[in-house]
RNA sequence: CGGGGUGUGGCUCAGUUUGGUAGAGCGCUUGGUUCGGGACCAAGAGGCCGGAAGUUCAAAUCUUCUCACUCCGACCA
């Protein structure tokens, strides 16, 4: 390929909406274009990057058995009011209607389309276990996108759907799955990529892994023990606190004035915000019920783990004379508002701490739980901290980092299958429904992804298996006759090679040429110069820096080749 | 959905406070000189200033409405 020729502009400024590198190295480097908000068309470097990334996929999914099938993007409405999420999703899902009115949605994921695939065909055990999966465009309207390819509203993934006949296969082929994972991950560049334990949201089920790239720019927060093999997305990060025992002390009202916040209250009485216990409102989006959570005061509420818990959405509560709380002087002693009440592990057992007293201006010190509050029942609502202890080894080795998921994989168990009236027949003659999993991994994602991972200020670095092209050759002063007679000769041989390479011969000052280079960011740099023809040279360089040597003329193609196959 | 911000040649942005003939840099075209890290000189092309309505002798600039994008939050297989 001719770099002349290449469709697709770079260009040096840095558009001022991108925070995100990989979103601003791809706007500038030719990648994509912008087209609607979280909508990308790509430019052949990135399609190119993501046929390669879409092919270790496919490898890796074929390698576990997996059959490559393909689902449509149009789905009627009906298949999701089989398994209940035409109504259960939102605003999220794109809908429409056909011609003749009848209800359509673009798929955002494919489970229905899943069973609704096989559920006449696996109708006996002996076509079990199996896992079919796709690579194909999925439509989010999602409420927020944002980072470049990190986020968007149209996007390639792959996904996997396995179908098993007892839990125990679903388990191991899960665990298959999970290694096939790390393959990926590791091929294409970024074996850094870890799994945490996560939430399963909308998709059901219970067991459920998350992949993430651990960066600034990740929109998840990931809880890792430094110590032991503990990894949890936050959401779903169980929390360990040490009992807050502050000795005996009399229940003692005191007139804390205009202290509302914790810091504020906790000051005014000369205790840390650990020895307090602090209220946190919420309503439920169903009825705008009251939901109070009492928890230690420097801690946070897992709203993930709320909502579990409640099994409905909540919102922050918008508190009014009318509810009869005391906002800011709101504790769990003498409360008589109406609210669901709920207590966070953290004050369990606590001893001699503060906490409002439902009257405006005035709290409590000595609130000791068992005393003053019994009877109650603890729940684990708090979001783990920096610096907590972890739940598998106990000690005080928690660290809080930023991740992207990369993929992800679930157990499913019969949400689907028993939904849409999917079943076999087991060996006894007695009707069944499968267990599934599903598995994906967003193309897009890992591709900026792996780009976030790797780069530099001039542009993304490549990691060989998955680089547009794998030699980029320069030909410097192209209007020198020799010079370029030798560089054609060169990019042919590699050509009939079957090297991918991407030559540019344009008649352009070096600083273009390698400003270009650098932002295609393909791992070897061949140049070809009048300089170097001098010393009977070619030069070749790694995007990466890891070398740069200067080889005989008469050696630069098999030098080549061999850096190609290395 | 709530709160900010921004829409001006292909790109990055000035100009809006205080209304008075539409600007710069990059890119593009042509010619010339350069040439190993985004060169230089000269000559060009290209914009009804997001859209609509209004105020005014006169609107990129003021008013109202609207659309799009973006950031923070909510939401998120």
């Amino acid at each position: 390929m001719k770099l002349e020729k290449l469709v697709g502009d770079r260009f040096k400024e840095r558009p001022s909406e991108c925070l995100v590198d990989s979103h601003a190295l791809m706007l500038r480097g030719g990648y994509m274009k912008f087209v609607a908000s979280g909508i990308f068309s790509q430019y052949m470097p990135l399609r190119r990057v993501c046929r390669k990334i879409e092919q270790i996929i496919r490898e890796e999914m074929d390698r576990i058995d997996g059959q490559e099938v393909l689902f449509p993007v149009v789905m009627p409405a009906s298949i999701w009011q089989e398994s209940g999420r035409y109504s259960s999703i939102g605003a999220e899902m794109f809908r429409f209607k056909d011609r003749n009115g009848a209800d359509l949605v673009l798929g955002m994921t494919h489970e229905e389309a899943a069973v609704q695939l096989v559920r006449e065909y696996a109708n006996t055990y002996n076509k079990y276990p199996f896992m079919i999966y796709q690579i194909q465009t999925k439509e989010r309207d999602e409420a927020r996108p944002r980072g470049g390819l990190i986020r968007v509203r149209e996007f390639t993934m792959k996904d996997g759907y396995s179908f098993h006949t007892s839990q125990e296969d679903l388990e191991q082929y899960y665990e298959k799955c999970h290694k096939a994972y790390e393959r990926i991950y590791a091929r294409a560049g970024v074996p850094e990529v870890i799994s945490v334990k996560s939430d399963s949201g909308m998709m059901g089920g219970s067991v459920s892994h998350e992949f993430m790239l651990l960066t600034p720019i990740g929109e998840d927060s990931i809880v890792i023990c430094k110590e032991c093999d503990y990894r949890s997305n936050m959401e779903a990060a169980d929390s360990i606190t040490e009992v807050s025992d502050y000795g005996d002390a009399p229940l003692t009202k005191v007139n804390t004035g205009d202290a509302h916040t914790i810091e504020e209250v906790c000051a005014a009485l000369k205790a840390e915000p650990k020895q307090s216990c602090k209220a946190v409102m919420y309503q439920k989006n169903a009825d705008d019920s009251f939901v109070i959570i009492f928890l230690r005061g420097d801690l946070d509420v897992n709203e993930t783990k709320l909502t579990n818990l409640l099994g409905c959405d909540v919102h922050p509560a918008a508190v009014d004379e009318n509810s009869g709380i005391a906002a800011g002087c709101t504790g769990p002693v003498n409360f008589t508002a109406k609210a669901t009440l709920l207590f966070d592990s953290s004050l369990k057992g606590g001893k001699n701490l503060i906490c409002g007293a439902n009257e405006d201006g005035y709290h409590y010190t000595g609130l000791t739980m068992e005393r003053d509050v019994p009877g109650v029942e603890y729940h684990d609502l708090a979001k783990a901290t920096e610096g907590g202890i972890c739940p598998v080894c106990g000690k005080h080795t928690l660290s809080v980092s930023r991740g992207v998921e990369v993929g992800n994989i679930f157990m499913l168990g019969t949400k689907y299958t028993k939904a849409m009236g999917m079943q076999y027949t087991d060996a006894n003659g007695e009707l069944q429904y499968p267990i599934m999993g599903c598995y994906g991994i967003g193309v897009g994602r890992l591709a900026a992804s792996v780009c976030e991972a790797h780069h530099d200020e001039f542009g993304p670095i490549w990691p060989k298996s998955i680089a547009p092209w794998q030699v980029h050759l320069c030909c410097l002063r192209a209007d020198d006759e020799e010079t370029h007679a030798y560089a054609n000769e060169l990019y042919n041989k590699l050509e009939d090679a079957g090297i991918e390479v991407l030559y540019d011969d344009r008649n352009v000052s070096a600083g273009i040429m390698f400003s270009d280079a650098d932002l295609l960011g393909i791992p070897l740099r061949v140049i070809v110069s009048p300089r170097n023809m001098k010393e009977g040279a070619v030069e070749l360089a790694a995007r990466d820096k890891s070398f740069r040597d200067k080889v005989p003329v008469g050696d630069a193609f098999e030098q080549i080749v061999k850096k190609v196959k290395e």
